[in-house]
Parts: structure tokens; C-alpha cells; sequence
DNA sequence: CGTCTATTTGAATGTACTCAAAAGCGGTGG
DNA sequence: CCACCGCTTTTGAGTACATTCAAATAGACG
């Protein structure tokens, strides 16, 4: 494909837009970070990091689609994040003290992905200290996600929590599995689906 | 009362110690940090934040207990952190973007805690860069505390949640009301009251 | 001692789950 | 091009977990 190379070298450079809404990266520290990551593309369905190995790389993703996701003792799995472009992903317990992680990783779509394994994030934080703020502001964005969707587990609904989802994902219903949304959202595929035909109705 | 001074200035370093676990404050750097931070006293149910109002301080513990929560249309509260000695709280999302905060923190024993003000945090982050690591590592931790507490949420059920909760959070129980533990959960007292008597038969 | 709030109890109800089976859908090979 | 396979989604019946509402009991505090 022509278009091929353009894609992925535009999509090299997204990271460094992303860490400069927060900063500002001086050219020669964008061109060491990226020197540091490692651009991969992920076929649909590659597992890139695996439940009970220590993680090895904090993801960017460039494009497409990957999801986080637990799986329990009865073997069921449990979506804790979707990441789409622009997000970041991966087991931080994991990847911080280099234990075995809980969490697999999982392309749900053709993606585009940036890796920084372990010892480039601490390098990096290391050579680049202004990117401690980077991450700082980034880590407390999505705490403050996580608060709320703990919180919507509380006062909604599944049927809320799924119209709500619906709003704020838009279109990652065209990518994700059904079964998967209903994981995110907490609740069986089969109650999800009886969910969906409720709202057909009206 | 004599001891209120040695207790108070003892304290108010805890957060120094608290901060050096992850970075290395100079001892001047230590003490221009403690002349922003506003010690204060809090009596038992004291409210120092309130919905709807931007949230002024991010919040260090010293001593005491303190909650933060969220109050739905209907009125009924949903508590989303206890916080205890060493722990910060506050509305992450109004602090920094001084919007009105949907959430209310109270002290639920008298408790002393170190206020810093959204002014200061931003001075501060300028004048000790070096603690952009200290939060981004705080914030971070923090964000796989909410992770793990989201899939307690899918996979285990109350009662299963309440015994793990009994077992993190041994000396809460003593300060906190029964009422706001089955909120903290995402459950209503009448249910945890149940469980509790289950529990007790075995 | 009385008042106020927290906790407990019980009955009826609702939300969401489990299990089993059918239907839909996409890819692959004959 | 059709038949088959595997996987996802839908459907339905029965069940379990948790809620609501109402009322009784227990505890804390002035």
C-alpha cells in the first residue's frame, strides 16, 4: 500500500503531540524519546502482553484498538480499559515493580502501536525530568476517570452505564465485540444484549 | 492541653516524610514546602470541602480520619475514599481545573491535616520540580488502587468485598460509621447489616 | 430521660446472573 | 457457490444477589 509509509511515519510523531499538550519537548528531546520507543503494528487479535508475565512495555497507541482486561478464576475475562489513539496502556503495577501481571493486553483491531519497555521509562524520566510532569498529569486525568466510574457503578444502572458508554465511546462499538463492552461495563453479554433490545423498542 | 503542641509540630513533618520516601527534599526545600502547606485542626464532622463549590485544597493527613464523597440526585451519599494518616484527598478534577467540585469531604474523627492550596500547588511544582515525580508516583499508585477496587467490583459480591475490605482496612472500622463503609462498598446499610449477622452465625 | 441517628429485621420486589439452546455471522474448504 | 465450522449474539426460564420500604431496636449525646 502507498499509503503505508505515510501512516506510520505521521503516526511516529503523535506521541510527541500528545506529551506536548502538557510540555514542551525541546526538538532534540523529541528525537531522543522516539529514538527510545519502539513502533510496532499489531495484527487484529495479537496478544501483546500476557496475564502471569512480568509487563514489559508502557503502550502509546498510534491507532486502531487494544483493551486491558482481567481474567478471573472461573476464566472469565474482565475489561478494565479500552485505548484507543492517543492513549496509553499497559499493567503500571506491573511494569513498575516488575512482578507478574494480573492484566492481559490485547489488539481488538489492526493497531499501530509505540512500546517503551521499562528501562527507557526510567531513562527517560531520568534524562527528561519535565516528563515526570507529563505523566504526572496524565496519571491524575485518568485517576480522576477511574472516580468516575466507580462512581457510575454506584448510582446508575446497567442500562444507564451502557447509554452513557455509548455517548462517550462512539465509535468504539464498531470495533469491540459486544461481549467486551458488556466486560467493561460489568455485566453479563447476555444481560447486554436484552439491554440492546429494550432501547430497540422505544 | 500541653500536648497539642508537641503532637502538632510533630506532625507537621509527617508529610516531608512522606514525600522523601519517593524523592529527596533539601532540607530548605523541606522547609519552604511547610511554610505553604496550612496545618490545620478539624473537630468530627467537620465538612472542608463542599459539592459545588470549586475545591480550594489538596489534602494531607496527619492524623484522624477523613472521607470524601459523592451525593446523587436522590440524595444519598457514595463514598469514594477514606483517608487516614499519610493519605491525600481531595477532588482531583475541581482542584486543577477550579470547576465546581461534585464532591464534599468531612472528617469523620478530629483530625489534623495539612491543606495546600491550589495557588500554592502550582508554586510549588514550580519552584521543587522534583515533585512532579513524587505526585506522578503518588497519583500513580493511587490509580492502581482504583483499578484493583473496579474489578473487586466485577468479580466478587458484597459479601465477599466486605470481608476483603475488613481485612485492608483494619482500623477504620472503629472510626466509620457502618453506614458510609456500605457506601464505600455499593451497598446499601440494610444489605451490609445482613452480611454482617451472616457473618457473625459462622 | 428523651431525642436523634445508626443499625437491625423482615417481607416484597427488582436487577442482573446462570444455564441451556437457538439464531446469526464470517470465514474456510470442498 | 454452498455447506460447514466456530464464535458471537439473542432468547427464555429459573434463580440469586441486592434493594426498597416500613418498622423495631440499639446507641450516643445533651
Amino acid at each position: 500500500m502507498e499509503t503505508a509509509y505515510f501512516y506510520t511515519s505521521m503516526n511516529n510523531t503523535s506521541v510527541i503531540h500528545t506529551i506536548n499538550r502538557y510540555i514542551t519537548l525541546e526538538p532534540a528531546e523529541a528525537d531522543y524519546l522516539l529514538s527510545v520507543f519502539m513502533p510496532r503494528a499489531l495484527p487484529q487479535g495479537e496478544l501483546i502482553e500476557k496475564t502471569g508475565d512480568p509487563t514489559r512495555y508502557f503502550i502509546y497507541v498510534n491507532s486502531g484498538c487494544l483493551m486491558t482486561y482481567f481474567t478471573d478464576q472461573t476464566g472469565s475475562d474482565h475489561v478494565i480499559q479500552f485505548a484507543t489513539t492517543g492513549w496509553w496502556t499497559g499493567d503500571l503495577h506491573s511494569f513498575t515493580r516488575q512482578v507478574p501481571s494480573i492484566y492481559s493486553t490485547r489488539a481488538l483491531a489492526e493497531s499501530h502501536v509505540m512500546l517503551l519497555p521499562k528501562v527507557s521509562m526510567d531513562q527517560v524520566l531520568e534524562e527528561i525530568p519535565k516528563l515526570e510532569r507529563f505523566f504526572r498529569i496524565t496519571f491524575q486525568n485518568s485517576l480522576v476517570t477511574h472516580q468516575h466510574r466507580i462512581i457510575q457503578h454506584y448510582t446508575a444502572t446497567a442500562e444507564e452505564r451502557y447509554i452513557m458508554f455509548r455517548e462517550k465511546y462512539t465509535s468504539l462499538e464498531q470495533y469491540v465485540p459486544l461481549k467486551y463492552i458488556a466486560s467493561y461495563l460489568g455485566i453479563t453479554p447476555e444481560f447486554l444484549s436484552k439491554i440492546r433490545r429494550k432501547l430497540m423498542e422505544k
